[in-house]
DNA sequence: GTCAAAACGGACCCAGGGTCCGGATTCTAT
DNA sequence: ATAGAATCCGGACCCTGGGTCCGTTTTGAC
């Protein structure tokens, strides 16, 4: 089957309702008073189009989350140290645990919608299914560390949107300041367990 | 103000709503496919006496909530240790946190419903403020330990209601693993720091 | 028993997600 | 270039579910 691929405007209807849709969410107070035909108005477009292009209103957050994680997800797959995969275990978990919470810091309104967007919970996106399972798989190399699933999840749960967005918000945290209560979190998390050998062990 | 109290069937309808609510709660498969008009139609009465009573669907979860919370409450402020206050701060946490695990467990559907029920955030909830202020409070005379703000926030996360639905629904974890991996997970976080001295410190 | 105050309950309102289909656009084949 | 089919457009429309309103009923004080 070619595939065949998509007609030009449908193609550039699809790249206007994203764009709208992320502007909104920026100027938005919360993240549910930017409704379905809001966005369809601010790209000039129709409901039924903005429908059939992402099938409904969580199909549209997806693709907007995933389109601003991309960069992310490269730097983690593909890139240097201290995010890419050449990086030992006990630096790697920090820096991705930080790269999230920046993340959700700097896409407060869309990640805040996306996992609090109410029918199905945040734990069955798939997104979320890839950060814990490769945390869980960076955990699992850290000697003397066990539960990696659990903590992963844990560890993921300190990032949470909401969470972000009250320390963010509510408390007026700055973001360096929440950056390393964090990173101080996940250290004391790590640091626990046998002897973490200094630099030489036998 | 003499606070006149409540008419007699205004006390009977609102006991009835209460009890046709958690019914209903414990039997649904997810929180949202039990409607107002259904918890009015399970009660017998009429949609208005509902929100007269309760103010909006947040009310009655909260109504609910803070009823199923109370013993713990009571456990926590007056009770014997290890919830009660004359507990030695270290193990206080992780009894508190226990605590919070178990009862999201036992109230599964409810805990899910008010959290993560929509509009406002679950930070802004007050049984959130009193866990939140508690566990800081505890943290700060655990020694050694800084950032206890934040920390109480992070611990909490790890007992998200969606999150242990996630673990107990899908993954299958049983109650018991569940425990013991978030105590495992909280010690870790106050194992760090300072020595915690042994028995004798001078 | 009487009467005002309080509560009842279901018809009603409305926002917002999602659907539908007649008409406009784009692609392909000749 | 152009006919014709495939695809897409868009806004009128539907439906669910939270929340309101008000005529009627119940309560309880005197």
């Amino acid at each position: 089957m070619p595939e065949r691929r998509p007609r030009k405007d449908a193609a550039r209807n699809r790249e206007a309702v994203l764009a709208a849709a992320d502007a909104l969410f920026v100027r938005c107070e919360s993240p549910e008073d930017v409704t379905m035909a809001d966005i369809a108005a601010a790209a000039g477009v129709g409901k039924g189009t903005l429908f059939r292009a992402f099938g409904d209103r969580a199909g549209l957050l997806r693709a907007l989350y995933e389109a601003r994680l991309e960069p992310i997800r490269q730097a983690v797959e593909v890139g240097p140290p201290p995010l890419g995969p050449a990086t030992p275990p006990r630096d790697r978990v920090p820096a991705l645990l930080d790269a999230v919470l920046c993340f959700k810091l700097d896409n407060r309104r869309l990640a805040l919608a996306l996992e609090e967007g109410g029918s199905s919970s945040p734990y069955r996106a798939e997104h979320y299914g890839r950060w814990h399972s490769l945390l869980r798989a960076v955990l699992e190399q850290v000697p003397g560390l066990t539960d990696s699933d659990f903590t992963a999840h844990a560890l993921l749960a300190a990032t949470r949107a909401d969470l972000v967005e009250h320390l963010a918000g509510e408390e007026r945290i700055p973001r360096e300041r929440m950056r390393s209560q964090l990173a101080n979190f996940v250290t004391s998390v790590l640091a626990s367990g046998p002897p973490q050998g200094l630099t030489a062990e036998e």
